[in-house]
DNA sequence: GTAGGGTTAG
């Protein structure tokens, strides 16, 4: 890091015929400029003026000196301003301060400087507790606010009602939301209707936070009756209910509510525009986008820097990078949020090395910085790079990691099934007590799960006292995936019974988890409900269940009536699902149709066409079997290669088939040999596909894993294909001559061996 | 007359 001359050096003076209140003035408003803009040498530079023109010691200055300093993200400025220049502070230093740690996260600084206060005012509560909101400490936040009536030195304004029930919201506590709003408005609210009656006199303030509590929880009649009833409909509420739409899919609604927010205001919004711009992304809807940006250059908002942001996303998340690179330079003013978007931008398109280089670049960075970097490199298979990331994170003295991080990181080890490493970053997070978060916890259950340790992913699940959707829907995937479709149900059902909403994904997981466990009755029976009562069409994903539960449990003509009966062209993976129930219940005659559905929709996947051609080798027609294969030739589709992996003493083994690049090949091959010997002296015969490879994948690693692994400790395996018949039941096999247990993950789900025997029951 | 709404980046 290059040193900054302390404090930094004078520019030119203000004109000299300025009176001292218009000068005081004027730099006032310079600074703000600054920090709006994120100008942080603009803000040094101001700084050496105050110096020069023997103002730097006015409290007034200082403060909004230091305010912009930490809107510029600049906390090393701001941290040497207060300690070694502003020798007088009062409340207001503190509470920007205050806001300035709570705005970059950093918590535990904000209470430590909140306890040392000599005096607080209303600000330094609305302070505290609106950092505990923006880093989503919902409880911490409310707890402030109990605190603040308790201590009884100030009173809450309506700022301090509107973030209280923002908190309520994010809890999805309305009840006490509007117990709130009745004390703001000093009426007992009995209902809904009543609090809407009520509310022409309301606080513009309150009434954007009612009509965001309602809207971002999705209950839009509500709102937009707040919404309706409201006198002064202020930018604010118009762009919490556009952008609550947003958020829960509902595209055309938003897009009507701006226009009439422009028929109504006659102006454009710079925060309305940029949140439906940021729209346009989740729907990739480039055409809408390309029209608004028209609009913005027609206004002139695009000078906005919230806009030009939004457009960056806009084209990288549509695919058109150029675009994006454009606005990017043509803006007059870029802040943070501008640099760190184009390394999402680099790193959407796969150039980490481009998104390295603005991230080096960049001469302030947030966590929001570094955690974009870190997402780029786990994304792409770079997690020893991502590690790094975090350990330098860890020892940067600016940067704290935060949820994000978490969660990014938990992707990667669930990804890479990475136990060890899993644990030591959850020791990370215990640390910071963000294991409390539900998003953090919520990953740590999906990577348990995902590392096949689901006894300690329901452990997890159970401590996590605020479960959202995603608390629920992780838990049910997790026992679909691993075979325990009882489970699965029970939690669903109990997910029902407190009053949560599933949603698309709560019923893809419920149901593969009856296919799992071959659970036909149950299966159907959430099938139907999923339409009934709950409102949700079942989508693709839910017809392949069907049809895969069906059509394992051997139901094949009902499974073929399924798709017959679906509202949209099945897919490869429906077509799939009963192609391969075809080949465990030796329905050549449907396999041969589903095949060539299968064929016709040209799918890069080669599975279809490997299971084809052995279905029709095993009924002895080897003629055809060829011309399946050939057919796969010609349309240039490769046979995906399976691999496993395992993880041992910190470090990821890969096997292929056949490997040699092992560096202890030679002692797992003997160690595979002996394994055989002593099952075949069980009676073990190999039935399938004599012209494949040796020695599989998984295999390899199961001898590996009994070389390395501490007998005490199950065996963990990955698989990105699915496991074969024969690999199977040579596991089973050496599960009961060695007497330990693996623990396998393949492309669809968790096979537990043990004593001779396999979790799923041979039914997968 | 210094802080505090919503919004864009992970």
């Amino acid at each position: 890091m290059v040193a900054t001359p302390w404090p930094p050096p004078p520019s030119p003076p203000l004109p000299a015929a300025a009176s001292h209140m218009a000068v005081t003035q004027a730099f006032a408003d310079a600074l703000r400029s600054c920090g709006a803009r994120g100008a942080l040498s603009g803000a040094r530079a101001l700084h050496g003026r105050l110096v020069a023109v023997g103002l730097a010691s006015a409290v007034f200055l200082q403060n909004t000196l230091l305010h912009a300093y930490l809107s510029c993200g600049a906390l090393p400025d701001a941290r040497r301003l207060l300690q070694a220049d502003i020798t007088s502070p009062n409340v207001i230093t503190h509470n920007v301060m205050l806001n300035g740690y709570a705005k970059l996260g950093r918590l535990s600084d904000a209470e430590e400087l909140f306890d040392g206060m000599s005096a607080r005012d209303v600000a330094s509560w609305n302070t505290l507790m609106s950092g505990y909101f923006q880093s989503r400490q919902h409880l911490a936040a409310l707890q402030t606010f109990v605190s603040m009536h308790r201590s009884g030195d100030s009173s809450p304004n309506a700022f301090t009602f509107s973030c209280a029930m923002k908190s309520c919201g994010a809890l999805g506590w309305h009840g006490l939301a509007l117990q709130l709003l009745g004390m703001v408005q000093k009426f007992d609210s009995q209902d809904d209707s009543e609090v809407i009656r009520n509310l022409p006199r309301i606080d513009p303030y309150v009434a954007s936070a009612l009509v965001e509590l309602y809207a971002k929880s999705g209950c839009f009649k509500e709102a937009k009756g707040v919404f309706n009833s409201l006198r002064d409909r202020n930018n604010v509420a118009w762009t919490v209910l556009i952008s609550g739409f947003l958020q829960y899919g509902c595209f055309t609604e938003s897009v009507e509510l701006f226009n009439q927010m422009r028929a109504e205001l006659m102006t454009l919004d710079q925060f309305a525009l940029a949140t439906l711009i940021s729209g346009c992304c989740s729907r990739m809807d480039l055409c809408l986008g390309r029209q608004l940006h028209s609009l913005c250059q027609k206004s002139g908002q695009n000078q906005a820097v919230v806009v030009s942001n939004s457009l960056i996303s806009m084209y990288a998340k549509c695919g058109n990078l150029q675009s994006a690179e454009i606005v990017f330079r043509f803006m007059n003013e870029r802040d943070i949020v501008s640099w760190t978007s184009m390394i999402t931008v680099y790193s959407q398109v796969g150039n980490i090395t481009k998104a390295r280089e603005f991230f080096d670049g960049m001469s302030t960075k947030n966590v929001i910085t570094w955690n974009a970097m870190l997402g780029a490199y786990i994304q792409h298979g770079a997690e020893e790079d991502g590690l790094k990331m975090y350990n330098d994170m860890l020892s940067e003295k600016d940067v704290k990691p935060d949820w994000v991080t978490y969660v990014t990181l938990f992707k990667g080890c669930a990804d890479l099934g990475a136990n060890k490493l899993g644990d030591q970053i959850i020791g990370g997070t215990v640390k910071v007590g963000l294991i409390l978060d539900t998003s953090v916890a919520n990953a740590v259950i999906t990577m348990y799960s995902k590392c096949g340790r689901i006894l300690e992913a329901r452990k997890v699940f159970d401590f996590l006292n605020v479960k959202d959707l995603v608390s629920w829907n992780a838990m049910i995937t997790g026992y679909s995936q691993h075979g325990m479709g009882k489970q699965a149900i029970e939690i669903f059902d109990d997910m029902l019974k407190r009053g949560a909403k599933p949603d698309y994904i709560s019923y893809v997981a419920v149901l593969s988890g009856c296919s799992h466990s071959g659970l036909v009755q149950e299966g159907k029976s959430y099938f139907d409900m999923m339409k009934r009562v709950h409102n949700i069409s079942p989508g693709l994903e839910h017809f392949s269940c069907m049809v895969d539960l069906l059509g394992r449990a051997g139901h094949l003509t009902e499974a073929k009536d399924l798709i017959d009966e679906m509202p949209m062209k099945p897919t490869a993976e429906v077509w799939g699902a009963l192609l391969s129930a075809c080949k465990i219940h030796g329905n050549n005659e449907l396999a041969e149709l589903a095949a060539k559905h299968l064929f016709e929709l040209d799918s890069p996947d080669s599975g279809s066409y490997m299971l084809m051609a052995k279905i029709y080798a095993d009924a002895g027609k080897s003629d055809d079997s060829a011309q399946v294969r050939k057919l796969m030739r010609d349309k240039g589709i490769k046979k995906n290669p399976g691999y496993s992996w395992m993880e041992v003493d910190n470090k990821v083994h890969v096997f292929k088939a056949d490997d040699v690049s092992h560096p202890q090949v030679i002692a797992i091959r003997n160690k595979l040999d002996e394994l055989m010997e002593k099952i075949a002296a069980l009676g073990y015969v190999r039935t399938e596909s004599p012209r494949s490879e040796i020695h599989h994948s998984e295999k390899l690693a199961v001898a590996f894993g009994l070389m390395s692994v501490p007998d005490w400790m199950p065996i963990h395996i990955m698989k990105n294909l699915r496991i074969c018949g024969d690999c199977h039941t040579v596991i089973k096999l050496v599960s009961s001559v060695t007497g330990r247990e693996f623990v396998i993950r393949d492309a669809v789900r968790f096979h537990h061996f043990n004593g001779g025997s396999c979790s799923c029951g041979d039914y997968w």
